[in-house]
DNA sequence: TACCAGGAGAGCG
DNA sequence: CGCTCTCATGGT
């Protein structure tokens, strides 16, 4: 049966959290729900005690897109009891039961995360805001909402110059942005097609990609393919894994990369957003005595 | 004003 | 391999 709203049941599901927690930047805080487009449809979640309500803009037949997308077939519980059974872990997943992770389409999440480097997740929000508007199709929205737009296809901006996705705000990352859509329009790499690879494989053709990096193609391969075992590590993970694991050594990077590869266990992406948002959100550290100029 | 932001790439020892 | 520097841009 067709139809515009659909429930999803949802336990231990924090959507505000999953929404605003780092791994996708377009939805908006809308009456009580949230805004996006997920694909070419436009949606609005709300969610409310044990489940999660969905709109969307024209009647549907089959939902497993938006199920998938949300990830509400997964078994949670199983996924936090592979966590290590230590203090930091306990810590992260006390300070916000229920984030998830979601599953998001694989251009749209690489082109964001070209866009992410050394930016605030405000102003990631605001380039990939006017990207979309400017060169995102627009997209069927119920009377009374506001225009939304699809995330831009990489053919599309494959034929955009330098300059005007320079005048989007995103800098130094516009020629990044830019190759890779083209290597991508081009069909020379094949998106679909390392969802079927062996993890190292699909990372490995990630970071041939301009502008991608080991940190970039671990979100890609967590954030959109749903590989359970990549860590991306950034800033924030660095300072976490050093302040919370080794607080006399302060390894660098690559030793706890290295950490990462076996301490977190089979859903180590999932351990990785817990101790992400769990930095973000926590009360800043003390200053040591000393370091203080005044 | 100075410093920093979910990094990548190049140059160096 | 591991360190350092630069690359735009906006916010505090």
């Amino acid at each position: 049966m067709n139809r515009c709203e659909q429930v999803f049941p949802a336990r231990d599901y924090d959507l505000a959290a999953t929404l605003t927690s780092g791994q996708v930047f377009r939805w908006q805080p809308h009456d009580n729900g949230w805004v996006g487009v997920i694909d070419r449809r436009w949606v609005r979640l709300e969610s409310a005690d044990g489940s999660i309500t969905a709109c969307v803009a024209g009647p549907v037949s089959d939902w497993n897109w938006l199920a998938h997308y949300l990830q509400t077939e997964l078994d949670f519980g199983a996924v936090l009891s592979s966590f290590p059974d230590d203090e930091p872990m306990r810590s992260a997943v006390g300070a916000c039961r229920g984030l998830r992770l979601l599953r998001q389409d694989p251009w749209e999440c690489l082109a964001s995360f070209i866009l992410s480097s050394t930016k605030q997740i405000v102003q990631i929000r605001q380039i990939l805001a006017l990207l979309c508007e400017r060169y995102g199709d627009p997209v069927p929205v119920p009377t009374g909402h506001a225009p939304a737009f699809a995330f831009p296809t990489a053919a599309r901006l494959a034929g955009v110059s330098e300059a005007e996705l320079r005048n989007c705000k995103m800098g130094f990352r516009a020629p990044y942005l830019l190759a890779t859509a083209r290597v991508i329009a081009s069909g020379q790499l094949d998106l679909a097609r390392l969802q079927h690879l062996p993890v190292a494989d699909s990372r490995a053709e990630l970071i041939n990609l301009p502008g991608v990096g080991r940190k970039i193609a671990d979100c890609v391969l967590l954030f959109a393919y749903g590989f359970q075992d990549a860590f991306p590590v950034d800033v924030w993970i660095m300072k976490a894994l050093q302040q919370l694991y080794f607080p006399r050594r302060r390894p660098g990077l690559p030793r706890l990369q290295r950490f990462t590869e076996t301490y977190f266990g089979s859903n180590a992406g999932y351990a990785q957003q817990y101790l992400f948002h769990y930095m973000r959100t926590r009360r800043p550290a003390p200053v040591p005595r000393g370091a203080l100029k005044g």
